[in-house]
DNA sequence: ACATTTCTTTCTACC
DNA sequence: AAAGAAATGT
């Protein structure tokens, strides 16, 4: 048995321990992979299921891609036919089969985060509520929210509901009312729709639970409410579920994860055994060891240490750098080049950011030192604007129920059709009950509309009405082709040269013919999966060439299950990482999870890992002055050196500046009280520009200055202890009376003087 | 309706 | 700093 070789005692036990509910805790880097294949290949080499019997989900379309390939590696033979693919793409299968059920056509639209925010704002509008008061994308998030946790629109609690000025129930109501009307869902929906159709057909149930003999479910951490009851209904048959995952690396908690999931799998799932994999395969033993120690600081976890007979390695470096430019040129060019020197590849590199933001500079500083580099999954593809632009044309003639696309495209190029016209379209479009490329259809024959927005009209119409009747037999770029030409989108871009410069109009000319070789491989048989993969595969990025020899940029987020001999970890900083948004959070969960999120970046690197952390960086075009990230002091004293360096000096990487009382500078007597302003070290010109108009520090010409009450609209009432930074961009520390202190910034806050 | 200027806001992370 | 929204002028 070919898949067994190689594999150690708990590997194995995990890839033959094929019945009842199984929970494998897998750390970073213990061959969890391998042993989902090899459970896989040994379920189908003993003829214990048949392909479509086996269904495998997956956390991102690329790691089914890549288990696919491996598994048919494996059993050289093709594994089409089984079920295999993230819960989205899974649960979308499901979905378009038996969609009538919750009033869908098989052919529905996925709408994106733009399209649900579009969708909400109209019925904000419709409901009155004032869309300042509370956005269209907040309301969007707490109906997601609700959806992660499998709540139908009267299902949600009642204190839930009050929620958001008490709106939510009834726009979550209306919002499900026009989503069927566009004949579309929403990420949420895909799986809590499938979950309702479970629930309401019995026998629709019963026919999948008996399909699906063997299931199993990787980074099982991650799973939110309605997947855990999607899988659990699902397993409810032939009890055999093997899930895998580890809850140190829960990092989707934002997105509804709840560890809880993997934390009570035994008791959620009867007579379930549990297997360990302890043994890291990847990273060198200094590497393991400073991340087992920051992870160590988590109270809600699996107790378990991970360990490696593969040697300790060299020493985890800490860098303190002057600022964000500085880490990059003084820090990371420098190691790079010397890496290249020593005959090392760039393939071996990662730059792993806390937030996409990051990545500017870093990608600046590159290009100047002439280092190729390449941003992973940062702003894939897809989400282009150009790109979108050209896909919602193609959506609009292929799919006459798409208002969003008609919405989006109406008046790209400039066609005079403004916002009062597009209003009118719209109410036209409700009352009669009809799409709005059909109310503009009526509105140019009954005279509905101005001279001028009629003529423009019945021009679109009939373009559309001409590509409508083009649509090809074989594949969709011609067409894609012609509707860009005609509709006038090629030449406003090429004009758009002028605002936007040269550079800018290439890019994107040279994304929309990507797009159109893209669309050679489409046709009529397969264009709803290619939408449907354009809303849930936003991986496919590599479409763009063979892989290079370049430098991998990425977000922590996109790096999970990924390993790079050298990783770079630069933004080690309170603020940034951990997210000050996480330090706010007042359930305190919020920095576990950055913690977790840390350990996952750590474990990324095989061989050498260096974190560093700047004294300023920019922050909304203002320098900010940092304080070095809470989780420096949480690193063991062994097999980690630190360095410190001055503005814009370059390290000498082989003589090595270790400084053994960095540490010592490194360590602050504590966590920074909030209270305590953090030192200006720069005055950008704006802040010395406000200086010499007046308002001091803290004794600002609005009196917002320290001791001064203010009111809070979800925190109440409370004092101002002490005032950082300038207009705009103040940051205010509160102490509030009920939730203590707080530190905030004058733009988010909204804080009443009183 | 659109172009131009001015002012706000934004920077967690993504299927 | 850059993108987006709002205000203003034509």
């Amino acid at each position: 048995m070919q898949y067994l070789e190689g594999t150690n005692p708990p590997q194995r036990q995990a890839i033959t321990t094929t019945e009842g509910p199984l929970l494998v805790l897998a750390g970073a880097g213990t061959g969890k992979t391998r042993v989902l294949i090899s459970r896989i290949a040994h379920i189908l080499t003993q003829n214990l299921a048949e392909l479509d019997e086996v269904l495998a989900v997956t956390f991102t379309n690329k790691a089914a891609r890549e288990m696919q390939e491996r598994l048919e590696a494996e059993l050289e033979s093709s594994v089409k036919g089984m079920w295999m693919g993230t819960f989205h793409s899974l649960s979308g299968r499901i979905l378009r089969e038996h969609a009538q059920l919750v009033g869908l056509d098989k052919d529905f639209d996925i709408v994106d985060p733009d399209g649900q925010a579009s969708v909400m704002r109209d019925i904000l509008l419709a409901h009155g509520i004032d869309e300042k008061q509370y956005t269209p994308k907040q309301m969007v998030g707490l109906l997601s929210a609700w959806k992660d946790n499998s709540w139908l629109p009267e299902e949600v609690p009642a204190e839930e509901a009050m929620k958001l000025g008490g709106h939510g129930h009834s726009v979550y109501r209306s919002y499900q009312e026009r989503l069927k009307q566009l004949n579309a869902c929403d990420f949420g929906d895909m799986m809590l729709l499938t979950l309702k159709i479970f629930k309401e057909n019995p026998e629709i149930l019963q026919q999948y639970q008996q399909q699906f003999k063997y299931i199993l479910v990787d980074e099982y951490q991650d799973t939110n409410g309605v997947q855990y009851l999607w899988l659990r209904l699902l397993a409810m048959g032939h009890k055999n579920i093997c899930v895998v995952g580890d809850d140190d690396q829960s990092i989707y908690g934002w997105r509804g994860a709840q560890v809880g999931n993997i934390l009570a799998f035994e008791e959620h799932f009867e007579g379930a055994q549990t297997i360990r994999l302890e043994q890291n395969y990847r990273c060198t033993g200094n590497i393991l060891h400073a991340a087992n120690a920051v992870i160590s600081h988590n109270e809600q976890r699996h107790a378990k240490e991970l360990w490696t007979d593969s040697g300790q390695g060299v020493p985890v470096e800490v860098h303190q750098r002057w600022d964000d430019v500085d880490e990059v040129r003084g820090l990371m060019v420098t190691v790079i080049n010397h890496h290249l020197k020593m005959g090392g590849s760039l393939k071996d590199i990662a730059v792993l950011v806390r937030s996409a933001s990051q990545t500017r500079v870093l990608e600046a500083e590159l290009r100047k030192a002439k280092i190729p580099h390449r941003l992973v999954k940062i702003l894939a593809f897809h989400d282009r604007k150009e790109v979108k632009d050209a896909i919602a044309y193609l959506k609009l003639v292929t799919r006459p129920r798409d208002d969003l696309s008609f919405e989006r495209v109406i008046n790209l190029p400039k066609r005079g059709i403004g916002d009062s016209t597009l209003k009118q379209l719209k109410q036209i479009s409700q009352t009669r009950n009809m799409p709005v490329f059909d109310a503009a259809v009526v509105a140019v024959n009954e005279n509905l509309v101005n001279t001028k927005a009629k003529k423009a009209l019945y021009e679109f119409t009939q373009l559309v009405n001409g590509w409508r009747s083009d649509i090809p037999n074989g594949s969709y770029d011609q067409l894609m082709e012609m509707i860009l030409d005609e509709s006038g989108y090629v030449d406003m871009l090429y004009e758009d040269k002028a605002k936007e410069g040269e550079e800018k109009m290439k890019e994107r000319i040279d994304n929309v013919k990507e797009l159109l070789r893209e669309l050679t491989d489409v046709t009529q048989e397969n264009l709803l999966d290619y939408f449907e993969n354009l809303a849930l595969d936003s991986d496919t990025i590599d479409l763009l060439g063979i892989p290079q020899d370049e430098v991998s940029i990425m977000t922590v987020h996109a790096s999970k299950g990924l390993e790079f001999p050298m990783v770079f970890l630069p933004g080690f900083e309170d603020g940034l990482f951990p997210h000050q948004r996480s330090i706010d959070d007042e359930l305190g969960t919020g920095v576990e999870e950055e913690r977790r999120l840390a350990y996952v970046a750590m474990t990324r690197a095989k061989k050498k890992l260096i974190i560093s952390h700047t004294s300023s960086r920019k922050l909304y075009g203002n320098w900010i002055s940092c304080e070095p990230s809470r989780f420096f002091l949480e690193l063991p004293e062994k097999g980690v050196r630190y360095y410190k360096e001055g503005r814009g000096s370059e390290i000498n990487y082989i003589k090595e500046g270790h400084n053994p009382t960095g540490r010592t500078e490194l360590k602050r007597k504590g966590p920074r009280k909030m209270g305590e302003a953090a030192p200006q070290t720069q005055l950008s010109d704006a802040q010395v520009d406000a200086l010499n108009k007046g308002p001091m520090i803290g004794v600002s010409a609005d009196g917002m200055s320290t001791g001064t009450k203010v009111m809070h609209e979800k925190l109440g009432t409370g004092r101002i202890l002490g005032v950082e930074g300038f207009p705009p961009n103040r940051k205010f520390i509160v102490d509030f009376d009920e939730h203590g202190e707080k530190k905030m910034l004058e733009s988010m806050a909204n804080l009443q003087k009183i």
